[in-house]
DNA sequence: TCTGGGGTCCTAGGACCC
DNA sequence: TCTGGGGTCCTAGGACCC
């Protein structure tokens, strides 16, 4: 049996934790650079606002409080996170963290009254604890249980928040009135295919040949047809295991023409993707780099480029990474557009373990080698980029644009920042502004 | 004025091999 | 008129997820 703990409005949840006179409003979590609705509260749904929604266009949904609008923080979302999937682990059995809000895990009971005991107790835990709704669906298979959760959060008569389907009956029952459209694996263009074939439903869905399945989607779509029908059959990555893709990108706070400017933040998601490949334990055999225009901006031509390069060999050294890069931007960037959006992504990533030693380049490989664990050992005692490559060093033309901040308050704001490499868990806000620059290691939950 | 970021997997088609 | 058969590997693009 495996159960889905996914937490309500997430984002927005983390943000009511500190400031409770958000309860009872209307509330989204706005994307980087203030772009769009990233997560929103029920108020903010029952709005209308939909997932996705210009910030701009925001204001034309009235509601007789206002509708609050907040930059995202994603390091206090993963503070939290981290939170509550401990507690998660306190009794589920092979805990799969799916995303920052979501994981999987077997239960331990073959009784279904036990298992819903157990889920509901930690449902009230979480809440207690950390302060965040979460929602819990329980069912034979994952796909299953996402439907089972799903209903669950959306049911005001289920105060509990744990829905069990385990009884082919109820199953059934739920399936007669789930949309295509609910079904995990099934997106947007999946979606039109089995609406225009006449397929509204999920009990529909599970009614169709496997071949007909097949010849809609793909291999997938016939492994959530049979997860459907009850039969397990998708597994997942859990987040903890090394990425095979490693990428770092941002839209500009404006666009940007001056090749310096570009360049700069090139580096910067270079040398990013090396920091982050390295703690994974990984290296990259390669680089891509892309660079685009403003895709709203009719008055400019648009240029959308990228190019990819091999190295060497496999390496984490951010010097060898951001070299490969800047050859990479040097070959696409283009004086006589303007751009919006730059991106650097790492590729053909292995453990660095299980690498192959190349005669050539071995003695540079141990060099940089030692000099990254040095870097990497100070950053992480003293904050990020604190030592860092020259070129690196940039002055941000290119930096995203984030001006609804929760708290006027430093420490909170040190979750939002890029520079935020270790933010402690805030029980007062109003403390002295040289307290919160202190590394507080508290790890404990409240 | 203003429209995000980071992942995985699958498939079709081209290049290349014998 | 007429142009083999059977593979593998790689990549770009498209689908999905959060």
């Amino acid at each position: 049996m495996y159960a889905l703990a996914d937490c309500n409005n997430f984002f927005v949840s983390c943000e009511r934790v500190f400031n409770p006179s958000l309860n009872g409003r209307a509330v989204v979590v706005l994307s980087n650079n203030d772009g769009c609705a990233i997560s929103r509260s029920n108020e903010a749904k029952a709005l209308g606002i939909p997932m996705g929604c210009p910030a701009f266009q925001i204001k034309n949904y009235t509601d007789p409080s206002g509708v609050v609008m907040l930059s995202a923080r994603h390091v206090l979302y993963k503070d939290i996170s981290n939170r509550i999937m401990r507690i998660l682990g306190e009794v589920a059995i092979d805990l799969e963290v799916y995303s920052v809000d979501e994981a999987f895990f077997k239960l331990p009971y073959s009784d279904d009254i036990k298992n819903h005991e157990l889920l509901a107790a930690l449902v009230k835990k979480i809440y207690n604890y950390v302060g965040v709704p979460v929602s819990i669906g329980f069912a034979p298979t994952r796909t299953l249980a996402k439907i089972a959760s799903h209903v669950a959060k959306k049911d005001p008569q289920n105060t509990e928040r744990v829905l069990g389907l385990t009884r082919h009956d109820d199953i059934t029952e739920i399936l007669e009135k789930t949309k295509t459209k609910d079904i995990w694996g099934v997106g947007r263009k999946l979606n039109a295919k089995l609406l225009s074939c006449g397929i509204h439903y999920a009990s529909e869905f599970v009614r169709l040949p496997k071949s007909y399945v097949q010849r809609i989607g793909n291999i997938n779509l016939v492994r959530t047809q049979q997860e459907l029908l009850g039969n397990d059959c998708i597994s997942i990555n859990p987040v903890d295991i090394a990425h095979k893709s490693i990428m770092n990108s941002r839209t500009f706070g404006h666009v940007l023409n001056k090749k310096s400017e570009i360049s700069d933040a090139v580096l910067s998601f270079a040398q990013a993707c090396a920091t982050q490949l390295r703690r994974e334990q990984s290296a990259a055999l390669s680089v891509t780099v892309y660079l685009r225009g403003d895709r709203f901006r009719q008055d400019l031509p648009f240029y959308n480029n990228s190019c990819t390069v091999r190295m060497e060999s496999h390496t984490s050294s951010t010097i060898e990474i951001t070299r490969y890069a800047l050859m990479a931007f040097n070959s696409i960037y283009r004086e006589e557009f303007f751009y919006r959006k730059a991106g650097v992504l790492l590729t053909d990533i292995k453990p660095s373990k299980e690498l192959q030693l190349n005669i050539f380049n071995a003695e540079k490989e141990a060099k940089h080698s030692k000099l990254m664990t040095a870097v990497d050992a100070i950053n992480n005692r003293y904050g990020k980029k604190q030592v860092m490559l020259a070129p690196t060093i940039t002055k941000g033309e290119w930096a995203p644009q984030q001006n609804h901040f929760n708290s006027q308050s430093k420490t909170l704001r040190l979750y939002s920042g890029m520079n935020a490499s270790y933010a402690p868990w805030i029980n007062h806000m109003n403390d002295q502004e040289d307290k919160e620059e202190q590394n507080i290691n508290n790890n404990d939950c409240p």
